[in-house]
DNA sequence: TACGATGCCCGCACACCGTTCGATATAGGA
DNA sequence: TCCTATATCGAACGGTGTGCGGGCATCGTA
């Protein structure tokens, strides 16, 4: 059968004329999967509420994108790029605040997106912007004076620290369903949550549990990250 | 309509005989989900897989277990269980060795399992073998010197660099479909894919290329571990 | 201006998922 | 032996990713 006009609709207006004007594109797919994404989660992205979104077919995304999958590509890459416009380069900082400046960049980019980490903990970020992400890190450890293999090495480490921690502010807490959502400040929940551990069996934890209650993400974060940096810092001067 | 034997069934052998013999409990729920888990990743895992391999009902598992999202807690708790009998205590080990140990415990289980990153990343260890696990981390960190807040700090820059670099070695690369799974070594596999990029564009990251794809997972670890560890130690002689 | 080719969009359908619910079978105590 | 709490199961609901074919819109060419 033909596609009638809804009632109402003079045909002048209907769908064919007005909104399948070439719609869609990649850019308005990485927005709307974004804004998807930062509103109902990771779980809660669906092609078809995409679709919905683009205000679209349920499955014409499947023209300009292979698959889900490379979808969550394109959005990881797209974090990067956030990443990258959010680096503070400052001529005169020594390596150490460059390598800061980057860690720091992703930290508050993922800051911003709620279910970013669980994107960049599920695949490795090589599209063209995670590898100018890459890059700058790379040249920052060459600087510092890192080469060959031990400069591989120090990338592991800094980037697993990254990653870790990000991870770390992100995962869900086992919630009762008591708390509203509350987004940020985990390792502060993580701590009221541990308050209630018995004070018996797990006294470390226990104790340790009003400390985590009072420290920022934030302020955790900066601290193993200058930790690490100064372990990587002693392996330059190699005696 | 009653349930029938099949045919060729005799009835003493009938389903309602032998197999459904109380046949459910929460230990083979657990050894059946991790079975799933490492052969069929955390994607393949499904409750009604999970029923078929229990050879029971789809929905039967649903009497032991409230939802999915328990099951995995009960699998990450089963997880933690083997790192903490993995752990290797050494009476007369430095604090280092004995915080060393936790670390590499845990990376030693998600190795063996390659899908449990995944779950560590999704959800809180707070399960009575997570709190046990987090209890030695935290009395060694006392030991150690530290204290507090201090304390605190030294847990989240630890937990965090660990995690990350397991998630790092476990999460799954842009796989073109070239290779077979060759699960381990991702590092890598990271490195060998990176010789693919544009040399001009992207100097730092070629260069590191050959390096990366001559790390170990372990090795890559265990240093940046020790670099984490160089860092802490520092803190505590505070001149 | 007419017409075919191509690019883009969409609805249908398939297989699978988590989960609810009511029916049913079993085990153990009275 | 009967009754009841416990355990298992099958069907069904709403949701998912995605392959497929049909059809519209647009454009290059005649």
């Amino acid at each position: 059968m033909a596609v009638q006009p809804e009632r109402g609709e003079l045909p002048w207006w209907s769908k064919s004329r007005v909104v399948r004007k070439r719609s869609l594109n990649a850019s308005r797919i990485i927005e709307a999967g974004m804004a998807l994404l930062d509103r109902d989660g990771l779980d809660g992205l669906s092609m078809r509420k995409l679709g919905a979104e683009l205000r679209s077919g349920a499955t014409s995304v499947y023209w300009h994108v292979p698959n889900k999958d490379a979808l969550l590509d394109l959005l990881l890459d797209q974090l990067m790029a956030e990443a990258n416009a959010t680096i503070r380069h400052d001529p005169g900082a020594s390596w150490r605040a460059e390598l800061a400046a980057y860690a720091i960049a992703l930290r508050v980019v993922l800051d911003r997106h709620a279910a970013a980490a669980g994107l960049l903990s599920t695949r490795a970020a090589v599209g063209p912007e995670g590898l100018r992400f890459m890059e700058g890190v790379m040249n920052a450890l060459a600087d510092a004076g890192f080469g060959g293999r031990q400069r591989a090495l120090a990338y592991a480490a800094l980037t697993g620290y990254t990653l870790g921690h990000v991870v770390l502010e992100q995962r869900k807490p086992p919630t009762d369903g008591s708390q509203p959502p509350t987004a940020g400040h985990q390792l502060q929940r993580l701590g009221v949550l541990l308050r209630g551990v018995p004070r018996g069996r797990f006294p470390g934890v226990f104790e340790s549990a009003a400390d985590l209650a009072e420290l920022t993400d934030e302020e955790a974060f900066e601290y193993g990250l200058q930790r690490m940096l100064d372990g990587l810092q002693a392996e330059l001067r190699p005696g």
